[in-house]
DNA sequence: GCAATACATCGACGCTTGTCAATATCGAAC
DNA sequence: GTTCGATATTGACAAGCGTCGATGTATTGC
């Protein structure tokens, strides 16, 4: 039940290459848990949309909510956190990666 | 001129939130340096989509392309590549704060 | 029970996006 | 210059996405 797959990573990164949600997930890290109703106020949307946005968040498993009494916290998901480091470290190396040349002038396919 | 904005971020990410694309930038990351028809081997899509990702993904500046007489060469951008490292460092970061539970039970508004 | 507040869902509307067939452009080789 | 292979551009289409107003659901406190 621990399976990750590649459309996995494209739902989490499709979640996060929004404005408004990434304004919420930039929040969340910083501030470590937030209440729903801090983000209706912040951001310049209407409350139904944020109320959509968390729900993609939630949906991708960027975030996760908990209920306290009237009031819903975010916070954010640490296994989402993980695979975004994850591919920015793996694109971080392969950027480093000086082009080769090794592969003469020619394409893979030859 | 080097001035990064939000929105930078917003265009690098949604660039990546596309499976062909994705991809794209994966392999490039592996081999470092890719031939543009390379990619239209190996993906299940027509060249015009290819050439229209890679156009997506020089415009977002997550990759940047070489001419090398008839092919082209395409390779990652280093800043684009250490925005995504920074930003999943920064959601890792974020994750692993504890909630803090220090704001009682109150949002921030009050 | 009722009213008030916080949040979710629904329905509809424009706008954007991914895709392809057709066509154009560019460089290489003859 | 012409022909050929590699890549880009155009135009059109369906599908998806972000947004909002209106409405529904759930919890608290009276």
């Amino acid at each position: 039940m621990d399976i990750v797959t590649d459309m996995d990573d494209v739902k989490i990164l499709q979640a996060i290459a929004e404005p408004t949600r990434l304004a919420i997930v930039r929040q969340l890290a910083s501030t470590g848990e937030v209440c729903a109703c801090d983000f209706t106020d912040c951001r310049g949307v209407s409350q139904p949309t944020v109320s959509h946005h968390l729900k993609v968040l939630r949906q991708a498993g960027v975030v996760s909510c908990e209920r306290r009494g009237t009031w819903i916290y975010y916070r954010l998901e640490p296994k989402a956190a993980a695979r975004v480091s994850a591919l920015g470290q793996l694109l971080a190396a392969g950027a480093k990666r000086q082009p080769k040349r090794v592969t003469a002038a020619v394409p893979a396919r030859a």
